[in-house]
DNA sequence: AATACGTGGTG
DNA sequence: TCACCAAGTAT
């Protein structure tokens, strides 16, 4: 039943597959690194304009270390969770120094660079070179519960068994493409929220639609918050560097806030990132 | 294993 | 309106 599963998926990404920059042809290792560190917990169409202007920018490993931590952070933008541009350029250096410049291909040398795990390893090994690992990220994971294993939403990751779920799953060949209908799959229909059971290409063969959609009953993540984190004040601050080309003073960071001792603290933690940096004459800047 | 980490769209 | 949700990683 799995091979008329994965057969139905594919002829499905086929023809429903949008057409994504980072999925061209021409899109080499470097396109697809920056692309799956991009989209870590972010919105495709978030991704796009901002993928573009860093490639544009930054065409090679090399381009982007030799550039600095503070410009990498501004052209991040707000895409959110920003160490991930400290990250890439990180990922930058080291594919330079240690590397040649090239984007290595083996998994377990993809997950020794800073801000790639288990997820943008397996993705940069199988969407740049083709090769055949499970990638098991969000999507693949609703989908897999939901199809196979008969039940509503995924519950809590074990890295290692949805990798082997998934990795049988894989054709002797053609992995990429089986792995990237799975995610658009989740992407598209089988969405966490509203799921498209109506248009699903492998709806046949799903075990829980089979099983009459029943309710998940699962634990469930606890919600997270943001008003009045910690996480909402560092963007807030780190709002007020990338609108300055210039070092901002103590007092342009002294922002209105309820709590000044979490304001103070939310620097603090932003410094120490190395987010923001500290200079000699008190002023505060974008890291160089 | 549980928690921190941004931002903005949406049902 | 307001939780929920989005191609995770590091600690």
């Amino acid at each position: 039943m799995p091979d008329e599963l994965v057969a139905d998926l594919a002829r499905w990404y086929r023809h429903a597959a949008r057409e994504l920059p980072w999925r061209r042809r021409d899109a080499g290792p470097w396109a697809v690194l920056v692309s799956e560190i991009m989209l870590q917990q972010t919105p495709v169409n978030r991704v796009l304009p901002v993928y573009a202007a860093w490639l544009e920018r930054w065409p090679t490993p090399a381009a982007l270390a030799a550039d600095s931590a503070g410009e990498a952070v501004r052209m991040w933008g707000k895409l959110g969770y920003p160490r991930r541009a400290l990250r890439l350029r990180e990922c930058a250096v080291a594919i330079t120094e240690r590397f040649g410049g090239a984007v290595p291909s083996d998994v377990a040398e993809l997950e020794s660079l800073p801000g790639i795990g288990t997820y943008t390893a397996r993705a940069v090994a199988v969407f740049a070179y083709g090769q055949r690992h499970p990638v098991v990220d969000t999507n693949v994971r609703r989908v897999v519960a939901r199809a196979i294993d008969g039940v509503g939403e995924a519950g809590p990751p074990s890295t290692r068994r949805d990798l082997i779920a998934v990795e049988a799953l894989l054709p002797p060949a053609g992995a990429p493409l089986v792995s990237i209908a799975l995610m658009e799959l989740g992407a598209l229909v089988c969405t966490a929220r509203a799921p498209r059971c109506l248009a699903c290409p492998i709806a046949a063969h799903c075990a829980w639609l089979g099983a009459g959609s029943p309710p998940y009953t699962g634990p469930r993540a606890r919600a997270q918050t943001f008003t009045g984190t910690d996480r909402q004040l560092r963007g807030l601050l780190l709002d007020v560097l990338r609108a300055s080309t210039q070092p901002v003073t103590e007092v342009a960071l002294k922002i209105p806030w309820h709590d000044e001792p979490q304001r103070q603290r939310a620097l603090d933690s932003l410094i120490a990132d190395g987010l923001i940096d500290p200079l000699e004459d008190g002023t505060f800047a974008l890291p160089s």
